[in-house]
Formats: structure tokens, sequence, C-alpha cells
DNA sequence: CCTACCGATCGGTAGG
DNA sequence: CCTACCGATCGGTAGG
């Protein structure tokens, strides 16, 4: 029974956190009741609590799962080969990728981490500020090495990264632009405000 | 009694919505209570009945005098005489300028116009489509004068205002850049991207 | 997984 | 501008 049961209730999870970000994505993470997750799925409220602990953990869950996805590929772009605006130019593509293809918890992750609850919410900006530092330091070595023409890394960092988050705009308008389109113009726009 | 009292109902009304703003900014509109501003301000949540009809109104409010300030601007744009890389560089810096100086409401324009309620949502929805449109026309303008690379014009257009609107999320964290650095760089690498 | 229900809080109204 | 209060809804618990 234990290993079955386990992995019903992991399924059972996922289920409930994917309808979750989907209707926290809609009408945002406050306006969400959880009678609102609990009619997406088909229950009542309560037996939602069967599965997470907490509203916050729902969100919890999300936020700290996509960062982790955006750290891992941050190391190995930064113990790669590539030139520094050919891995500029990678973290572009992973973003705008992990923005299409995992377009619900990205969106969760870069919009709706502020109502994480108090010591998580620390915890979260500290790993945000990490994250933006260590890719300011290859814009920096990328100027230094004139493959980058000359900019404050700060602002060239959150300039590309904005744009790649406002991608959740277009994709909830529902916008008819195939996303190998979008991927192609967006980097070539921003790759080439950063070439010399 | 009459001029005197409705200019004081009108300066408690903006005292009232620029609090409002604020707090929208910092929680969210949903997590944001009547008592929240109430006590903002100083009063009891009922008062400020006496000067705004629903919460929904604060948000009506600030949203679409904002879209109207932006609206007025692209007219000007649309009307001059200057090149289409300067027009599109003219409406990149007034976007930053009121995203600086403007923060509050942009901010709410940009973000929490999801929760104006029904018929005006849909207003709100085709007057920024409509201005999203005019825009995306100056690039394809200036693509076939050959001023602009060539690039899709709506990611072009998507790509640059969501860089700025991203301003945001530099601004609430507290960053000390001073405003001119981040307009003079966002502006030119930005500009940089879209020139031929 | 349900019914029944809790205390808290919500936006807003009545009446002064 | 207040007190007093409304009906609705919230997240979550008890108990089965």
């Amino acid at each position: 029974m234990g290993r079955i049961a386990a992995s019903q209730n992991g399924s059972k999870k996922e289920a409930i956190t994917s309808k979750a970000a989907a209707l926290f994505i809609r009408k945002g993470f406050s306006s969400t009741s959880m009678r609102d997750i609990a009619d997406a799925i088909g229950v009542e409220a309560p037996s939602l609590y069967n599965y997470i602990r907490s509203k916050n953990d729902l969100l919890e869950e999300v936020c700290f799962q996509v960062a982790d996805r955006y750290l891992q590929h941050l190391k190995l772009v930064e113990s790669s080969r590539a030139g520094h605006l050919g891995r500029i130019e990678s973290i572009i593509r992973f973003h705008i990728t992990m923005m299409i293809q995992e377009f619900d918890s990205s969106y969760l992750a870069e919009h709706e981490w502020i109502h994480l609850p108090a010591p998580l919410l620390a915890d979260f900006k500290a790993q945000r500020k990490n994250y933006r530092q260590r890719v300011a330091a290859i814009v920096r070595k990328g100027i230094d090495r004139k493959e980058i023409r000359r900019i404050h890394p700060d602002v060239a960092v959150h300039t590309m990264l904005a744009a790649i988050q406002g991608i959740e705009g277009w994709h909830r308008s529902g916008r008819k632009l195939d996303p190998a389109t979008l991927e192609d113009n967006m980097v070539q726009f921003l790759i080439n405000g950063l070439k010399k």
C-alpha cells in the first residue's frame, strides 16, 4: 500500500499544484480561493488539505522549484568554455524557453513570489539577487574582454530579463506568434543591443 | 461653501487614491483591504466612502488616467517631424520617465488592471492593444525606410516596453542607481538593438 | 474524500 | 467623520 499510495498522492499533489498555478496566473494569488482551486479539480475545498498543508505551500513549491532550475542552468553556463556574449545568449535563450514551455510556474516565480510568507520571502529575494549578480558578472567580463559594448552591467541584466519576463503579457493575451519567431527576434534584438 | 468643499473633497480624494496606489503596489490589489487604506490615511474604513464609490473605483481612476497620458504623448510623436528611430526613442524615453516619476500609477496601470471590473476591463485591453499597434506601425515604417533593422515589429514593441515596465522590480528592491544612468543605459541598449 | 463548521476578515451600508 | 453592523467569503479544522 505504501508505495502505490505515495505515488498516487504525488500525482494528485502535482495536479493540484498545476491547477493552482494556472489560477494564480489568471486571477492573482490573493484573488484565488481554495474553493476556486477545489472547483477546478472537482472536489470540495477541505479535501485539498489531504495533499497540501496550506495555500502558501502551493506558491512556495512552485517558486523555489523554478528558481532552482534557473540556478542549475546558470552553473552550467558558468563552467562552459563559451565566450561571454555566447554565455549571455545561452541565458537569454534559456529564459525565453522557460517562459514559453514552463509558462505557468515561470510566471509565478517572477510575479507572485511577493506573497510568500515571511521567512521564505527573504530567502527567495536573496536567491534572486545572487542570480542576477552572477549574470551581471558575466556581462562585466564581456565588457572587459571587448566582446560586449560598454554598458552598466546591472542595467543590461535588468533590461534583458525584464523583456523576457514580459512574455507573459504576450502569452496571456493569446497572441498567435510561433515560439521560434518570438525567440529568434528577441534574441536578435537583445544580443544586437549588447554587441560591440 | 460649495467651491471650497469641492476642492477639499478633490484633494482628499487624491490623497486616498495616492495612498491606495502605494498599497496596491506593495501588497497587490486583492491583498489590500479598505481597512489598510483607511489606516494609512488615519480614518476608519467607512469614512472612505464619502470620497470614493468603491475599491474598484480607485483602480479604475488610476489605470485610465495613466493610459490617457501615454496616448497623448503618442499622438504628439505621431504628428512630429522626427525620423522613425527618433520617434521610437522618444517613446522609450517617455515610458522610462513615467516609470520613474509616476511610478505608482504606471505600475498599477501595467500590472493590476487585470482586477478592473467586467466592462472596463475590455475597454482597457482594447486601448492597450491599440496603443501597441500604433507603436508597432512606427517600427514597421522605420524598417521600410531602412532606419531600423529588420525585426518583427510586434516583438520589438513588446521587448522594449516589457523591459521598461520591469523597472518596477528595480524600484521596488530599492536599487540606488540614479535615474539618468538608468535611462541612458537602457535607451542605448534598446536603440542599439534596433539600429541598422 | 465528505459535511459541518470555526473565527477572521472582507467590501460596503445605515444612521447619525 | 464615526459606531455599529450586514451578508459573503476567506483559509483552515474536526470528525468521520
